[in-house]
DNA sequence: GAGATGGTGTAACTTATGTTACAGCTGTTG
DNA sequence: CAACAGCTGTAACATAAGTTACACCATCTC
């Protein structure tokens, strides 16, 4: 509820940053120096649904950092000691299973965060999932020891916490629902057209295999497929793109 | 973690009540005379897991109920307003399309809740799934309003809901790996395997029809493959009843 | 015990999806 | 420019799963 309206202001973050993708690898001295560069956009895009005394903690402790496309934020059987709050970007969240096959299950945008970490900063379990940047993303990192007593302390956060456990299931449900109830050119439609919707664009730059892999299907069956949806008028094809008639 | 140890233990309840399956329609006088019958056995089973404090509020308001094999506990855009903690049986959790076509989800068994169910409570939202109970069925129902506050006083509650949201994420999971990884054939071996485990039974009484349902396939398509499997000693056929070779 | 109901077995067929193979095209690299 | 790698299109075939149809039981009811 509270994360409602926060998705109608974005804010633009127009500092380069002298580190790469992987924040894995910040160091603290980076980290201080870019929260001193930015405590009001910090605020801001936050004060929206964070109690004041929140903000402030969030602006102690965390740290803002800046992945690029393609960056794998996290991978399988690592252990995670951030809440990532994405502010800007979109995170692809994928499954494989041991022949190393894909399967998208869905996506972290805007105000959101990764359910399936939150676990892993209670329990200090590994994660059972990939996350994979789509876009250059900009998130808040918050070091995972004050994921509990923020739950004990602020009702706001607690808000957020379940907000987002309870937006991460819904998606789970929905992949599972498009897996036993649809056939594969429904979910390939499906799938362009939430595509076009994060991405905010309706030329997809994307190839035959991606969404092959993502959908866990073969290259020669989505081109089989797309090649049907362009002749019914509903998208047309490029070489790397695919732009959708909506 | 704590709930680990809580699973050696069960507590057999022997009383029997006045009233039939839907708790929906259990009145307060009904769960007054429960509480005070059953005082010892309540703290009992559930004093491996929860500090002394919240076990006494527990036993203030939660009312204990008995459910029947068969009867539906949540259904479909129900709202919901207690906490179902299960103490002994197993309940199913099933996904339903507009055409009516099923599919398990997963089972929710003892010292554990349905995380489904902890969403509603927060957020005063609509139930996703239907919870079906398999095996008569007791549990504790907590009114829903103490979820929040519980969450700010008792480090052993937060653990405990985090532990049943991480819990059912993890079977959401698995169901859309077997969805998306497995053929139908190992699926079904899955399913039989997982039943016998958790209703502590190498014979189940079910039809293959069920099982087409449980899985989202169709009946001749079952009777085929458990044929098949019989043939290769995996089983025992017979009507009504499956017996595994385990 | 006749009929109805529901469970199981099996064959024949259909459909969705995956696989293999290959050709043509585009852009890059040496 | 020659060679190469990656993307797309298409045909032919293979397989998994769903569908239809029907026979045969077991159990229950009148």
């Amino acid at each position: 509820m509270e994360l409602s309206n926060f998705k109608l202001q974005f804010f633009k973050f127009d500092l380069s940053f002298p580190f790469g993708g992987d924040f894995y690898f910040y160091q603290k001295k980076h980290v201080n120096e870019l929260i001193s560069n930015l405590p009001k956009m910090n605020l801001d895009s936050i004060k929206h649904f964070f109690e004041a005394n929140l903000l402030n903690e969030i602006a102690k402790v965390g740290t803002t950092s800046k992945v690029e496309a393609g960056d794998i934020l996290i991978d399988f059987g690592e252990q995670i000691k951030f809440i990532p709050l994405i502010l800007e970007g979109a995170i692809k969240v994928v499954r494989e299973d041991d022949n190393g096959d894909e399967l998208l299950l869905y996506h972290v945008d805007f105000g959101n965060t990764c359910a399936m970490t939150l676990n892993c900063c209670m329990e200090s379990t590994q994660s059972e999932i990939r996350a994979i940047c789509e876009a250059d993303t900009t998130l808040i990192m918050i070091p995972a020891e004050y994921m509990d007593p923020w739950l004990a302390e602020y009702k706001t956060w607690r808000v957020f916490i379940f907000e987002n456990y309870h937006n991460r299931m819904a998606e789970l449900l929905k992949a599972v629902d498009s897996l036993t109830f649809l056939n594969l050119d429904e979910r390939l439609e499906r799938y362009l057209l939430d595509k076009v919707n994060y991405l905010k664009k309706n030329t997809l730059r994307i190839t035959h295999l991606e969404i092959a892999t993502d959908l866990n299907s073969s290259r020669v069956v989505i081109s089989r497929m797309l090649k049907k949806m362009e002749r019914n008028g509903k998208l047309t094809l490029g070489r790397n793109t695919i732009q959708i008639h909506s």
